[in-house]
DNA sequence: CAGTGGTCTAGACCACCAC
DNA sequence: TGGTGGTCTAGACCACTGG
């Protein structure tokens, strides 16, 4: 069973960037080069890469081809740490690209989740992050500008927690977390420039203020190879 | 971009599941079969089911077909609960089986981790754990006996922390936690009866008594479709 | 423009499963 | 034993990338 043809490609790359041989960020031989070199036909060949790629040593760019996969930044979300530090801590460069920015009336769902009514002014947000020029996040985030007025003047690529504090004195620390393996939806892949379908970590945050008043709902894609999530549960 | 025809594949069968027309557990046609429904040879219809087992609507069992997933569980790991509580809850069936057990001198990384000598003796414990009869979860658990004498002498398929408390009135709280998404190894593919290769969640737990002695270390491969996780920060 | 990955065809053989 | 999924061949055309 495990004597496949494309299991040898497999252990060879898988290999290779143990040894540091190909080096992350490094880009693969194309697939027909591959399949010269093995005598494999390209179906078998992208058999073996896709099995790297679910396990997360090498990733594709659409259509340039395959790299192998740099280190994960580790998030803990309990840590209280922004995006931009947490990231930069680890040796990273963090950055954020701001897609979209709209306020708009909350659709049923959204005031529900957010306990306000339907058609409430929400701030919508959708930025993408990435993590040395890599785009590595998706985020959709829904803001109750209630609580944050003139919010939707200010440069909204920086980190949202900074700006929070420095102008609103505002600081949230209970919130909600769920986490989902599942693939990435296609819109959420296209803006990662990937092709649709590919394995993603769906991460669905509520931070509160006051108690139980909904500040910000968050839903994030990430690339699954991106992230490791770390918990420290002390009582 | 969109407009292929795996896509009309797994469109077609993404609403049949949301319409429940085909329900959790049940088997969908034979690759053959969707293949001359749409006329569409089997390389197609596999890539649109690959598609549908990412996004966790689907799953196979080897050699047997394919089944729609049964809705996962909600895993909050600093709940306290064990994995037959948090399971049953939910309105599921947990069941549990040893696949092996035995004390054995502990090799230097499991030593290191559990801040224990090398060689001293360790309990480890080999389990499958089941939701509804479906496998969904292999541990692998490195435990010191030396907090727990005679517990090799137990029934180790129940809850382990159950029977900390009832036998030894311990009860361990604190843990770190990681999280990683990454496809199975041949191993535990190979305990779930599924092909390797297939995405999953790995998780690595250390548990702790006394504030920082190890009591516990377990290395649990899911099924990635079998299992949310929740967690919720409160100060 | 040459080369890449993305999609797809029309077959084939095998190991394994249910009957 | 017939049908299943797992693996594989030897091609093809397309959209897009990079030079």
């Amino acid at each position: 069973m495990a004597d496949t043809h494309y299991r040898h490609i497999q252990e060879h790359f898988s290999y290779l960037i143990r040894k540091n041989v190909l080096q992350a960020g490094g880009k693969l031989p194309s697939e027909r080069e591959i399949g010269e070199q093995f005598n494999l036909t390209r179906v078998t060949v992208r058999q073996a890469l896709q099995n790297l790629e679910a396990e997360g040593l090498i990733y594709r760019e659409n259509r340039k081809g395959w790299f192998v996969t740099p280190p994960a930044v580790t998030y803990n979300p309990a840590a209280q740490l922004s995006f931009n530090l947490y990231v930069s801590e680890q040796g990273f460069a963090p950055s954020t690209e701001k897609i979209e920015q709209v306020v708009e009336p909350a659709s049923l769902k959204i005031a529900q989740k957010m306990g306000i009514k339907k058609g409430s002014p929400v701030l919508f947000l959708h930025r993408r992050r990435f993590i040395d020029k890599r785009p590595v996040l998706i985020e959709r985030m829904y803001i109750n500008i209630a609580y944050l007025p003139g919010i939707e003047d200010e440069d909204l690529t920086q980190s949202l927690s900074q700006l929070l504090k420095n102008k609103y004195d505002l600081c949230y620390r209970d919130m909600d977390l769920s986490f989902k393996s599942t693939s990435l939806p296609e819109e959420a892949a296209k803006d990662l420039g990937i092709a649709s379908g590919q394995p993603g970590l769906h991460v669905e945050r509520v931070n509160y203020i006051n108690g139980n008043q909904v500040l910000e709902l968050d839903y994030e894609f990430w690339r699954h190879d991106a992230v490791n999530i770390a918990i420290e549960v002390r009582e």
